[in-house]
DNA sequence: TTCTTAGGCAAAAGCGTTTTTGCTACACTG
DNA sequence: CAGTGTAGCAAAAACGCTTTTGCCTAAGAA
């Protein structure tokens, strides 16, 4: 069923029959009418894929999740992926995961997806602070939003969590408690997200006083396993913290294990806190106190952002964040008075 | 950069250039080489669009998940991905997943989805006994692949686990311990997976002679707090049954707080065993007894089996069954000589 | 030497739309 | 009554490719 027979169907033309369907003014109501019953009684549609070849639009975009490494995110990305979907109900776009591998085949994979001509527009996750990704789309003028921003990239659409206030209020939450030696399991400083977490956490110090030999930084990968034994290292020092901040809540699991195993209290011995909120934490024993953030209301923000980033507004307004707050549990205790 | 660009300043005719390019036999060697030289000089690249409406063909297939349904797949959901995409390594396929919803719009947006010719085939998940999906698919003649088998619809492409199998041999297991009461905690029969593993439990009670009476099952939803709701109801009949055998592992789970909650013991007073091998219940306390599937296994034969399904084969030989196998651990104990 | 064959390329059809341009008839103004 | 404008449609260009068909030439066979 193409436009063709239902122009013949008709007797028409089949620039008359297209325009007559997409609402165009030259063309006669009554005329108009003809073809919608007549379009509508053939079933017919529009082949999609001529559509697109016509206009440059496909309808859809994509959010691209790193490959083979969803292990620690599964649980904060499908409420991504649902706060997006939400938010483009009704606009009749297609969300399409695709996965991008990372290390040497990332560049390669994505300019393949983007030449492929799939989507209008990207969702990139794990934003560092210098993205290789970002200079190439914008060369390629293909419209994308990113969560978490950027410090070395040229201007680009963003959606962020307050990652730096987070970090800050915790790290200054523990200080009023009267911790004086605390430490920050990080990861790696050339995501973003580390990044700003650690300047939050620094700028508490500093406001703070603290002794800064007093509280290390470690950096890692997010897994439970690393947040133990980095921790078990952090535990063996001379003087060791009071309190370990960590930057998921899988790490600080991981820690409160290491913190059991040195034959020490959790929130009685060294106070605990994670970033996340997750369900692990919420169940462990004893509760985590970690920092809530809102992932449904970012893959909102994103998704609305892209949609004017597609309709070709300039980046510079383009920014959202979502605050983010301590959740104080067991694990987060006053320190011991030596 | 279009192929007529390419064409006019090698002064030769497109076709010519497109059948140079594509590996066709008409034409030199000669005049091959330089074509591709050219091309790759100019950067060019066929747009994929117009070869689609040439073609046909995408170049992509999907993953179609229940959307907002995703809590208690989340981890298995990432596992079949990665079975997926592994196997598609190397085929130049993308694989996109994409959220189609429950209920009263799932069929709508199922056809939306297959209209937009975005894809060359589907993978379905949640497949029922008998399931609305394929009979429309099959009239439509895309090409699919489910994952778990259908009862009451034509042949098909599938793949599935050994779900009757793995649950006669963990109901024989308990047998063997010389449990008697043993309870099923079931999904909702409708899903193929839930009615097969249901009558892989009857028939070991059968071959076990057990009582019927004695062996009750109970369906709801696979969230960890009906299986704790279930199994309190359970533990409160008169005969309360001395192993709960659950569907799911967040069922088991929600049993095991349910136990402890009845003032019995895990694995002592009543045997738990759930199924999915999750993490959470290898870390639970007690460790919980569950069956363990290879869900990237399931992932790489969807995979396979999809790509012969796109190439026309009939779906008679497109099966692939995967074994399932119990695990014990601590929550499997005999039963208490009364 | 003539006929056949096949190699190598060009022309054109086909994929199915959207959008621009052009034409015709009719109404309306001066 | 001639001239201007506009409503309503058709024709054609454009989006870029793949694939079928057709033509010409030169080599090989009879």
């Amino acid at each position: 069923m193409s436009i063709q027979a239902l122009a013949n169907s008709l007797g028409l033309s089949i620039s008359t029959v297209s325009r007559a369907l997409n609402g165009y003014t030259d063309v006669s109501a009554a005329t108009r009418e003809r073809v919608k019953t007549a379009a509508l009684a053939m079933n017919y549609q529009p082949h999609p894929v001529a559509r697109r070849l016509a206009t440059g639009k496909t309808g859809a975009v994509a959010l691209l999740y790193p490959q083979q490494q969803t292990k620690y995110q599964e649980a904060s990305f499908a409420a991504l992926v649902s706060g997006i979907e939400e938010e483009l109900q009704g606009h009749k776009l297609f969300v399409l995961s695709v996965g991008i591998p990372l290390g040497a085949q990332e560049m390669p994979e994505l300019e393949r997806f983007v030449s492929a001509r799939i989507v209008d527009g990207l969702i990139l996750v794990r934003t560092q602070v210098n993205d290789l990704r970002i200079a190439w789309l914008q060369a390629r003028s293909m419209p994308f939003v990113t969560l978490g921003r950027t410090v070395q990239n040229a201007p680009h659409a963003w959606v962020d969590t307050d990652n730096e206030g987070a970090f800050e209020q915790a790290t200054r939450a523990l200080i009023a408690q009267g911790h004086r030696r605390i430490a920050l399991i990080n990861g790696n400083p050339i995501m973003t997200f580390a990044a700003l977490r650690e300047q939050g956490f620094n700028k508490a110090l500093r406001d703070g006083k603290l002794n800064a030999a007093d509280c290390p930084i470690a950096h890692t990968d997010l897994m439970a396993t690393s947040g133990e034994s980095v921790a078990a290292q952090l535990l063996a020092l001379p003087n060791r913290p009071s309190a370990i901040l960590c930057v998921t809540d899988a790490m600080a699991l991981g820690t409160m294990r290491a913190i059991k195993a040195a034959g020490l209290r959790v929130g009685h011995d060294v106070a605990v806190v994670g970033y996340g909120n997750t369900e692990a934490g919420r169940y462990s024993d004893p509760p985590l106190a970690t920092i809530d953030h809102n992932i449904v209301a970012n893959g909102r923000d994103l998704a609305r952002l892209l949609l004017r980033a597609i309709a070709g507004e300039a980046p510079d307004e383009l920014h959202a964040i979502e605050a983010a707050h301590l959740i104080v549990r067991d694990s987060f205790g006053p320190p011991q008075i030596a």
